[in-house]
Order: structure tokens, then sequence, then C-alpha cells
DNA sequence: AATGATTAATAGTCAGGCAATATAAATTTG
DNA sequence: CAAATTTATATTGCCTGACTATTAATCATT
């Protein structure tokens, strides 16, 4: 950096302990995320005070101009409120965005509550296969084809490799995108996030793959039918078993709290 | 400010047209609201490139620093991505986090558009009489004591005073909180951002005050009642009327171009 | 005891410079 | 001549240190 009279362990994030997953971003990005993280683990809780700037910034050897960018990004997100004098508090659980897709993201690292995975399957079970229904009724051919061709990789590479799951969020994706509405698919893209980051977890366990690529079938079936009935029952299922699978690694994850 | 060498209009947001509105917060936010209300008119359209970071704050008379978090700030909501030598580029619409309360609440500074208002009830539709049936089921005493208090309120108030307008907000989100399901509750506080812009566009119309309430008390009944499904059906209808009276008075605005 | 002035502590803003990075241009190489 | 590689350059990112504005808490006043 500019002064480095530490002299040996000068680095910037001290003591952190996930430095080498995010050490490429920005420094207010990474800053921002590790905050969100302590915020969500509860190092800090709703109500408590965050240190000052100045000391923060010093301790974490940064200036305070990218701390502050930090604080408005969580502020931002609802994790933060500034005020002179008073100094930075943690707002309350209800004020944060959980729906935000980077929020999903630091979810999910951070090992969810049961509470939180139950609470995001009811929200899919509700809106997405309300989407599913809209999307047969309004979805083009040019959708139809990008989302036959996103099953096809699907089918082949499974959901064990990223170009599967890539393909998973492309077609839940363009469904979204069939139904012309906005705000439906603003919703989802949060959705998205949490999707990416569960079939990530799960993957591991590669036998349910093609048991997927089946409940997707059958949704798209229904979609180029134009059977808007059909295609929220087959997405209520597929939603169904996936919230099973998720609950199942969700299990293992917290009987070997030391994963790799 | 510090250095008022323009002499005369040396004001710090010289041809802004609604300074009076906010000129109370920071001037960061100010900042992010100007440029995300500008972004949402399309005085930059996803793909633009703003101009450098210097230049702007140049020309507003404001130093980078607040600038630099004002577009740390609409970064977070997916409205724009900055990068060295590229410069800040407005992103796709399909970026923007429309959820986000905050966003909402601009959103309807513009005239949101037919479609928008569209997609929104949809989601509206889709959503919030499920979390009524989730409820119904799970509700408490406390809860129901206070939407009965909220709903009683709303009778004598009306829509037309502030008070009444609050009281509307919190039988909506006292609902949410029934559900125990802090997704749902993340989800319906940016609805309830928009509701309360829509209920004040049409607050000016007051003979639809009565009704509203009365849809109000159907879905608190079932709910009492610990019905799920009445709960679904009248909250349905509840926002279905509330439909017809946004489209009601959106019409009416954009008959009446220059409102006061 | 309530209300109003005073003080102190913290976030907010300013200024200008240096560093890092990604694009674009120029150069080398196959 | 095409493709890969280096170099140049423009812009964001970060630093320093000071000053200002705001607000919570204290103290004085009624």
């Amino acid at each position: 950096m500019q002064e480095h009279e530490d002299a040996g362990e000068g680095e910037v994030f001290a003591e952190g302990t996930y430095e080498e997953a995010v050490s490429t971003g920005r420094l207010h990005g990474t800053l921002a995320h590790r905050l969100a993280v302590d915020i969500l683990r509860g190092v800090y809780k709703p109500g408590d005070i965050l240190p000052y700037q100045l000391d923060s910034s010093e301790a974490l050897n940064i200036s305070r101009t990218p701390y502050r960018e930090a604080l408005k990004v969580l502020s931002a997100k609802g994790f933060v409120e500034s005020r002179p004098k008073r100094g930075t508090r943690v707002c309350d659980r209800t004020q944060w965005n959980l729906l935000d897709p980077e929020v999903m993201g630091w979810m999910f690292e951070t090992t969810p509550t049961d509470e939180f995975i139950d609470g995001l399957f009811e929200l899919r079970l509700i809106n997405e296969p309300a989407a599913a229904e809209l999307a047969a009724e309004r979805r083009t051919a040019e959708e139809l084809d990008r989302m036959r061709h996103a099953m096809e990789v699907m089918r082949v590479e499974t959901l064990a490799t990223e170009t599967g799951r890539l393909a998973d969020i492309d077609f839940h994706k363009t469904l979204l995108v069939a139904t012309k509405n906005e705000v439906l698919i603003s919703l989802n893209s949060s959705i998205a996030a949490a999707i990416a980051w569960s079939t990530r977890l799960k993957s591991s366990d590669p036998k349910d793959a093609r048991n997927s690529w089946q409940d997707h079938y059958r949704v798209f079936e229904a979609i180029e039918a134009g059977n808007g009935r059909a295609a929220r029952w087959s997405m209520e299922s597929l939603v169904r078993f996936a919230l099973e699978d998720t609950r199942r690694s969700q299990k293992r994850r917290q009987n070997l709290p030391n994963e790799g």
C-alpha cells in the first residue's frame, strides 16, 4: 500500500477468514460483503452501533473512503442506518432487503436457518407456479426455443457442472421473461440467486439430477402446449421436489459442520 | 459552501426541479435519488455511460466523495455499474431492483407506465391472497388486536388523511407479520411502499374510501375466523378493487399532465 | 418536571493527489 | 496478414487530513 511501516503482515484484512474467495473484488465491495456476513451471522445484532468510522477503517488498515462506501451499500440494502453523533446502527431484521439478489447470495454463505429456507420456498411455491401459468399464456416461439435449448443442456450436463447449472438458471429466467411482467422478473431474479446457491449445495449428490430434468420437462411441455393450468401444476411439483432435495442436503450440511 | 466564487446562484443543485421536496436529506442521498429518477425517466438509458465522476461532480458544485457514494447506492440497487477506464454504465432494465422499497418510491414519482402498474398488481394478486391465507392459519391474538385497531382508524379517518393511510399500511404489515415468513414480509414491505404511493394518488377521490374499508373488514373477518380460503378470496377481491381505483386515478392523472 | 440553550461527538463534505485497472492502440510474432 | 502480446492512456479506486453540519446528550432555565 502507501505506508507499510507495519513491517511484516501489514496486510489489509488482518484476521479475516474468507479473503481468498473474494480478494479479486474492489475494496468497498469486499468490505460490504464482509460486514453484511458479520451482521447475518449475528456478530453485530440489530440495534448495535458499529465502531466509529475512523476507528474501524484504521483497524482494517484502510482509509475512510472505501469504508464509507461500503456502509452506503449496506444502508441501501436496509442493513444499517447512519446518523451524526449517534453512529451507524444495525437495522431491525424486518428492514433488511432479503430479496436483493446480492443479499440472497450472502444469506447462503452463512448456512441459512431452516426457517429462512422454508420461507423462501413458501415464496417460490406462491410465485413460480403462477408465473408458469402466465408464461404458458404469453410465451413466444423464440422463448420456447430458448427453453428447449436450456433443457437439452441440462439433460446432458446435469446439475453437477457449471454449464448445467447455468442452463437451469436460463430456463427459469426465460420462463419469467415469457410472463412479460418486469416486476415478476425482478422478483424471481432474486429467487434465481437463491436457487443458484442451493443447487450448488445439493449438486454434491448427483443422483437427483435426472429427476430434476424430468420435472423441468413437464413444465416445458405444458408451456409449449399453452396449457396454463398444467404449467401451474407441474411447476408446483417441481418446486416441491426442489424443497425436499434442499432440505436433505441442508440436513447433511448441518451434520458435517466442517465441509470443504 | 466552501467556495462560492460563482457569485450569485452558486447553489448546489443548479437547475433541478424537485429540490424542495428532498432538500432535508444528505447530499449523497438526494443525489442518488436525483440520478435514479433521471434513469427512470430515460434521461440516461441502459447502456449509456454517465459523465465521468470528476466532470459530473464539478458540474454539480460538489466534491467527488458524495457523488461516488451516490453511485455506490445506485449500483447496490442494480442501476449502474462502474469500471475503471470504461466509466459508469447504466445497467439493463432487467438488472434494476424494482422490489427495493426505495426504488418503488422512485418509480411512483415518475408517473409509472401502465405496464408497470399492471405488473405490480399482478404480483399483488399472486402474493397477497396467499399471504392472507397463511395469516388466517397462523395469526396470534395480538396481531388480531392490532389489525382491528388499524381498521377502526381507517374507518374513522378514511384514506384522505395521513393517519388513515398509515393505518392502512399497518393493517397490511400486520397481516404479513402474521404469516411468520420473513421473506414474504420483505417482499410485501416493498409492495407497501407502492401501495402508499398509489393510495396517496387516488386519495384525491374520497368517495372510494368507504368501499375500501369494507374490503378490509371482510379480509379481517376471515382471518379472525381462521378461515384461510375465505381470507384468500376476500383479499383477492380487495386487490382487484384497488387495481380498478388505481387505473381510474392513473387515467385522470394522464389527462391532466400538469397536476399540483 | 418540562423546556430550552449549550456542548461534544460523530457522520458528512471538501480538496487534490497517487495507484490500480481495464480498454484501446501499437507492436511484435507466427 | 492474422493473432497474440505489449504498451499507452483514461477512468475509477483509494489515500490523507482537514473542515462542516448534524444530532444526542448535558446543562441551565422556567
